[in-house]
DNA sequence: CGACTTTGACCCGCGC
DNA sequence: GCGCGGGTCAAAGTCG
């Protein structure tokens, strides 16, 4: 990654727990009493950047046939391949590349395909370890630094063929001890066995290892317009009432807070099996 | 040798 | 139009 930085203030704000300002009266009641509940169970959950620009349609900007191709194919074209100057034809070559994958977006934009983003949804996890294991498996692509933080973003995609899931995970520069985990996508496959040996120590399944983290877990939907609980469940693909989807390796009893019984309105759009007796403790 | 990570370059969209 | 920042690509390096 090039050394620039990206804006921490998004993940300040992200950190910041006790935001609502954009709710409306009702969906703040709601939102405290989920507070008030999660808090007492261990588990935190809450919007994140309502506003926020993820999967929101981009005017995308008109085509522009100005790219340049003089210092590329144009110029390139009237050189002779001077047989042995195989340096001189790999640059050549290099170029072409370059430029076939700018016409090749050109064209895409042309048709009006915008590029689109799939629901997102980002939750907060208390942990040692980066890249928590879910299951899946994940092959980085990048990492950028993050602006204000000391902390850079990775960014990965699942390796699985035609699933293009992807997830960011970060560090919250407010609390370096708070991974913030985003995924993109969902899944079109089943979680592979994930294998033990390739598999960090420090995030393997073992109860004894699940220690890392404290249990708290933070969802969020970076679309725009996502004001309620059943929404923002719609919008994460239903995550939040089937976290095993996305978390297979943290279905209880790693993630026990996640369940909650039938018949609970609100709460069972997010902690669909929690089990009478927590319910109780309310 | 294949799978995966690292990292500089690049592209795109947005705000000014 | 320009600069910035987010996101992605892809070559090179690393590891088992």
């Amino acid at each position: 990654m090039s050394g620039r930085e990206v804006d921490g203030d998004e993940l300040s704000r992200r950190c910041d727990f006790s935001f609502h300002d954009d709710l409306s009266p009702t969906q703040r009641e709601r939102h405290d009493f989920m507070r008030e509940f999660l808090d007492e169970s261990t588990l935190t959950m809450d919007y994140l950047l309502p506003g926020g620009d993820h999967g929101a349609a981009r005017a995308s900007t008109p085509v522009t046939p100005n790219f340049s191709m003089s210092s590329t194919s144009a110029e390139l074209g009237g050189e002779e391949d001077s047989g042995p100057c195989s340096k001189k034809k790999e640059k050549m070559e290099e170029e072409d590349k370059k430029v076939s994958r700018r016409i090749n977006r050109q064209a895409k934009q042309k048709l009006g395909e915008k590029r689109q983003r799939e629901p997102r949804f980002a939750f907060m996890t208390k942990s040692k370890v980066d890249n928590l294991e879910d299951g899946y498996r994940w092959r980085k692509y990048g990492q950028k630094a993050v602006k204000n933080s000391g902390y850079p973003r990775s960014y990965y995609r699942c390796t699985a063929q035609k699933c293009n899931v992807k997830k960011m995970v970060e560090r919250c520069h407010r609390d370096p001890t708070t991974v913030i985990t985003t995924y993109e996508g969902k899944h079109n496959h089943h979680s592979p066995a994930v294998n033990p040996i390739r598999s960090s120590p420090a995030v393997a399944l073992a109860p004894a290892n699940f220690g890392h983290f404290d249990h708290r877990v933070m969802c969020s939907s970076g679309n725009s317009g996502i004001n309620d609980m059943h929404q923002l469940n719609t919008a994460c693909g239903g995550f939040l009432s089937n976290p095993s989807t996305y978390l297979p390796s943290l279905t209880p009893p790693y993630l026990p807070q996640l369940q909650v019984p039938a018949d609970h309105g609100l709460l069972q759009d997010i902690l669909p099996r929690m089990s009478h007796s927590d319910i109780k403790r309310l």
